[in-house]
DNA sequence: CTGGATAATACGGTATCCATAATTATGAAT
DNA sequence: ATTCATAATTATGGATACCGTATTATCCAG
């Protein structure tokens, strides 16, 4: 019986929430219905608004007094917008975890990489996105840094909004798995500023990579 | 008849719990008694608990399961970890804004530091406070990103949560406007990289005041 | 086809009710 | 008197039903 920390309900509905908006289950400008959710749901109507708040002010969705709630769009300045921040804010968190890592924290950025290099060997797409995620989000935790985690991970919300990750495209797995090689060396070698400028670097290039599509 | 953007009651509510918060009616680590607020405010619980939620994603408040909520308390950790980014941040948009800005805009942010001088050479301290704020919302309006502002004003947010602000701290007011004035100079001659050393710094010199106090 | 009146719908909010869990109060035993 | 277990109280989290109002959709007239 898990009474640990249990979950309120409206936790688990914004959660399934951002889940179907990111996978463009529910896409971008698409009206929310609040009584069909809550019938599918089988909840009444309280927690799923409850829910709707919250994903409105992490920006997933917009309220439209009166009218309703609709998935957030996004365009391309937002995305010109967002992407410096994030190579400004994981550039940072590079920077802070290659100083503060311990000799653990380097052979688990050291495991993590090569699982990449695997999955990218075995063109494992979905199996590299997932490992990638993690590594970052590895580097944040060495980095130590509650609100710069939290900043990070608000903004990469909005980015994910996105229906295309610069991962998917073509020639970019490669590209970015060298910037990985690159970061990683700068985090073993123990040379911050390098790792920032790697860092900043590689999330420019992943915006580049998405504006190439449109 | 103004129907345009009429504000939903949830928002008002928020707005109004943010001020009590940020005045210390509510201090740090105090219950948030549900019913007693709805019926002081004359509204049901549901509007308030869809306030609350919004609140304890901005940090604001922490929603205890099952317990309740009450007002997050910040501690020195918390401090240290937000500056350094808040420095980044406004950096980044001190940068920005020197690079971008016009005429009038040069305009408007002389006149403002002009008000600042003012209040100063009169002792008015929560004018100061005022007009300072408004002068870091100018500069991040001029550098003209939404997203930066969003995060900008996310962090502030968490930092107001501390009763004291490094401009009551004694003869911090003095050093701030130098620091100021350094940051004017850097904008209208047109210096971004000068602009965001000065911003960074006279950031984490607000830390170090605040610091200084306990 | 257009425009306006009308009906249907859905949102935002209120008022109640209820199960569950947390806190407090009570009381017995050591 | 202190401790511990039990009972009573309270407040939260959620459900249900209801309503005014503002959209949205429908329909009819011109």
């Amino acid at each position: 019986m898990n009474t640990i920390a249990r979950t309120a309900l409206f936790e688990e509905v914004a959660e399934r929430l951002r889940s179907r908006i990111f996978a463009h289950d529910l896409p971008p400008g698409s009206w929310i219905d609040e009584q069909a959710l809550a019938a599918e749901y089988g909840i009444s109507r309280t927690p799923l608004r409850e829910a709707l708040k919250v994903l409105a002010s992490e920006g997933l969705v917009t309220l439209r007094p009166g009218r309703g709630c609709q998935v957030t769009e996004i365009g391309e300045k937002d995305l010109d917008e967002l992407f410096p921040i994030l190579a400004l804010l994981e550039g940072r968190c590079a920077f802070e975890a290659t100083a503060r890592a311990s000799e653990p924290d380097r052979i688990a950025i050291r495991t993590l990489h090569e699982k990449l290099e695997t999955l990218a060997r075995e063109g494992n797409i979905s199996g590299f996105f997932e490992a990638n995620q993690q590594f970052h989000q590895l580097v944040q935790e060495i980095a130590g840094n509650r609100w710069l985690t939290q900043l990070i991970q608000d903004a990469r919300k909005v980015v994910k909004l996105t229906r295309f990750h610069s991962l998917f495209v073509e020639g970019r797995l490669q590209e970015s798995l060298q910037e990985h090689r690159e970061l990683v060396d700068a985090i073993l070698k123990g040379n911050p500023e390098r790792a920032q400028r790697v860092m900043e670097h590689h999330l420019l290039q992943g915006r580049r990579a998405i504006g190439a599509l449109e």
